[in-house]
Order: structure tokens, then sequence, then C-alpha cells
DNA sequence: AAGGTGTGCAACCGCGCATTC
DNA sequence: AGAATGCGCGGTTGCACACCT
């Protein structure tokens, strides 16, 4: 059996909205919410398509929708989340309030994605278009050891985000730990430090807080998720976490379910461990230097 | 000034997932 | 359990405007 179409398709306005049409869509949600969308357009006088409507609402009418120019924090955001998690526009306008998904995608492909791609750098990969092949890795030279580390940290942050965009939605249904473990991870850095940096108290205690909150927020179970535990070369040499290497290896166990209430006793004490100045320290050293490698990223001088 | 081309953006489309019945 | 329905997402299209020749 197909899919039954949305609306009934006949007779229905399409292409763009009138300040007519907009004032009835704005006027009715006030009032009323949109509740179901489907019944929004005929409840509303409006001869659209539910879907139309809900597109409409959301991309324009939507109060607190900021328009116009990005900012340069704004292109940065985009830029590293897009070389995290690819086009996944909504996690990605998740991260940057006021903006919706529809604009940051235009704005990427027809801006961002122009401009790395005249720097010389393959906009889905993030790469210089020269490096991208598939060559293996290690056939020694410098840079396939950071084309490495660069892939593992994305592999990280992009789990970090995946996750802080779960906490985010839980915390909306008003779940208490989850506002607590939303709250850690929109402040904490992510991924260890890379190779070519000196192993830092401040990275380390930035990786075990991040691990500590994969650990009591992120569900094992779910096979959709692109989340999983890496097994941290890193973690053993830090004292408060030697006791949870162990758990944090069940990445390739099937029996992870049964281990996860477990996880979380570790790792709630270990929480209950951590000081603000630890939190604040990593916050900072993982913000500078992931901004200072995009700026310098846009500061290379082009042949334009 | 007129026609051609490029660019930006709003809106549409189809699909997949979640929920309801 | 599975069909029906609704919603959200990402890809794509088409129009309006700017710029170029």
């Amino acid at each position: 059996m197909g899919r039954v179409p949305c609306c009934e398709k006949v007779g229905l306005k399409k292409g763009p909205w009138t300040p007519d049409e907009d004032k009835k869509l704005l006027d009715y949600v006030r009032k009323h919410g949109h509740g179901n969308w489907r019944s929004v357009p005929a409840k509303a006088g409006l001869e659209r398509c539910g879907k139309s409507c809900r597109l409409r609402w959301i991309n324009y009418l939507k109060p607190g929708i900021k328009r116009g120019n990005f900012s340069a924090e704004e292109d940065r955001t985009i830029i590293q989340l897009h070389a995290l998690l690819g086009n996944r526009w909504s996690i990605i306008a998740a991260h940057l309030p006021q903006r919706t998904d529809n604009e940051i995608k235009n704005y990427w492909n027809t801006n961002i994605k122009k401009r790395l791609i005249r720097m010389g750098l393959d906009p889905i990969t993030h790469k210089t278009i020269k490096q991208n092949t598939f060559e293996p890795f290690g056939v020694g030279h410098d840079q396939s050891k950071d084309t490495t580390n660069i892939s593992h940290v994305a592999q990280w942050e992009g789990a970090r985000l995946e996750a802080e965009a779960r906490g985010s939605q839980l915390q909306v249904i008003g779940s208490g730990s989850s506002q607590l473990s939303g709250l850690i991870l929109s402040k904490i850095p992510t991924q260890p430090c890379l190779s070519s940096h000196s192993v830092s108290t401040e990275h380390n205690t930035a990786y075990n807080m991040y691990a500590l909150v994969l650990a009591t927020t992120h569900d094992f179970r779910s096979s959709m998720s692109t989340l999983s535990i890496p097994t941290l070369p890193a973690v053993s040499n830090i004292p408060q976490m030697k006791n949870t290497e162990s758990l944090l290896s069940y990445k390739g166990d099937n029996n992870v379910m049964g281990a996860s209430s477990q996880i979380k006793k570790v790792m709630e004490g270990c929480v209950s461990n951590l000081q603000d100045d630890d939190i604040m320290v990593a916050v900072e050293a993982f913000r500078t230097e992931r901004s200072e490698s995009i700026e310098e990223l846009f500061n290379e001088p082009t042949s334009l």
C-alpha cells in the first residue's frame, strides 16, 4: 500500500507566503497553539498544506528566530559541528540558538561550502582535497597521524553532541537526573588532548569528565546510536579513573546493558569528586584550542 | 538598456521514524 | 502485530534579485 499524501493537494496554494497568510497563521498559532498541523490550515482559514504551515512557522514566524548575517562565532560553530556531524542540520541548529536548520543548511550550501572549496578543503571530509584519498594511515608522514587524531577527536565530539542533544530532549520532558547530565554536558570539553600536545592535568580532567558523563547519560542499548566508548589508553594514567578503566572497555562487550547500572554507580562517585576549577580550566583549554585551529584555517592566505 | 548568468534563500518533496489505534 | 497517521529531517527546486557582458 502506498503512502497516503499528507494532505489533499488539489486546490491548495503553493509558493511564497503572503503577509496576509502569515498573519492568519501567526494569529491562529498564538491563540490556539499549532496542535495537529494537518488541521491548522482549515482552522486558520488558509488554503495551504499543514506541512507547509508547519515549515513556515518553524522557519519564519516562530518568535525569537534570528535572521540575517551569521557572526564569526556562528561560522566557527557551524564548521566545527559540521566536521563532526556532517549534514545533521537539526543537531547543528540545536547548538545555535535562534537559528533554524533550514537557514544553517542554506548558509552552508551557499557560503561556507564554497569558502572551504576555495581554500582547498573538502567540504564533506574537511580535509585538504589533496590528502583526501584512501591511502592507508601510518605510511610514515606526520599528516596521517594528524588525520587519525582529527578523526578520533571528531568521533568523540560527535558522540558528545549526540548525547547532549539527547540530554536536552530529556530536559524538556522534565527528567531531573537528565537535567544534571545536560548541564554537565553543556559545560565540559570532551576529547583527550591531541598527540601534538603534552598530556596535561587539565586535559585529563576533561577527558575523564567526558567519560563520566557519557557513562551516566548514554543509552548503550540503542543500536542506532553512533555513540560508543572507545578504549581509552590515557585513562589508566589518571588515578581517579583506574577503577573505571575496565568498565569503559565494555564497548565490545555484549553485556553492556547489565553493566550500565554498575558503571553509573562508579561514575557518579567520580563526578562528585570533581572541582569547579577543574571544570573551568578544562572548558577553557578545550575551547581555546578548538577556536584557534578554526581561526588559523580562515586566516590562512588564499589565492582568491 | 537588454539579455545572460550566478547567487541566495524560501519553500517543496519524499522518506524514515515515532506514535496511535 | 501491523496499519494508519503525524512529524521532522535532509535534499532539491525554483524564483527573485544582483551582477556581468
